[in-house]
DNA sequence: GATATATTTGAATATATGTTCAGATATTCA
DNA sequence: TGAATATCTGAACATATATTCAAATATATC
């Protein structure tokens, strides 16, 4: 149970101060495995710049190449393959190449259900 | 239509080459209001990080306090307040004071949410 | 093969960010 | 009131990061 009382953890050293030993213990208990952690923390990061997101945002709708998200985005051709990278390295994002035009698109529905969700909560 | 010759907007400066100008008129026309898009990418960021995604899905069980964070995250007091006033500045998550104790929790069912729809997105 | 286009890559830089530290507030209880 | 506890605040620092620039690839066309 919990108690007034503050109470140290980590054995003698007594660094660590706790109010709600019960709650720490069932956090522990009931947390996240570091790997998924990791993962959905890398996703979030990926999404949490405005100029990223506008790119997944775009690619809802179409699949789009570089050169036009440059324009759309009002960025370099440079910096958008740079950010297509990362989406490309967490897999959310997927590509094609025809001739010399790659095409980028969201990489399944999954992913497009996680920016909906995002998005309806921002225009409720 | 597209066009397989890149086009260029912007008038006369032509500064900006296009390949798909009907797909990037588009893009403009369904984009995401910028004032959804920031916040969104807001909200987004501050899940993007490992310590700061720990904290809140403990929070989806129970409600605890700075003192129990810092324990079960193993951080300083401090840093974990820190952290959990980003929260609060975006509304995600909600405290009440009992006595010495502040008591922190998910601010509502959709922030609950946002979160499972991520965790299923990476356990799946 | 040589030229042009579309994209990628790596280094560099300016900015943003997470944590720590020291000290300030707020609340409780003697 | 004064001591103790829980939390907050602001400055500082070390690290991470977004964009730019210059140059490299890859593909298509002449």
């Amino acid at each position: 149970m919990s108690s007034a009382k503050a109470k140290c953890l980590d054995g003698d050293a007594c660094q660590v101060r706790v109010i709600h030993l019960d709650r720490v213990e069932r956090a522990r208990r009931e947390t996240v495995s570091g790997k998924e952690l990791t993962r959905l923390s890398s996703i979030y990061k990926v999404l949490g710049d405005p100029s990223r997101l506008k790119i997944v945002m775009a690619l809802r709708n179409v699949e789009m190449c570089v050169c036009d998200l440059a324009a759309f985005l009002g960025l370099t051709e440079s910096a958008i393959s740079h950010q297509l990278r990362r989406f490309k390295d967490l897999a959310l994002v997927k590509s094609r190449r025809e001739g010399q035009v790659i095409y980028y698109s969201l990489d399944d529905e999954h992913v497009a259900e996680l920016l909906n969700v995002g998005l309806a909560h921002v225009t409720e």
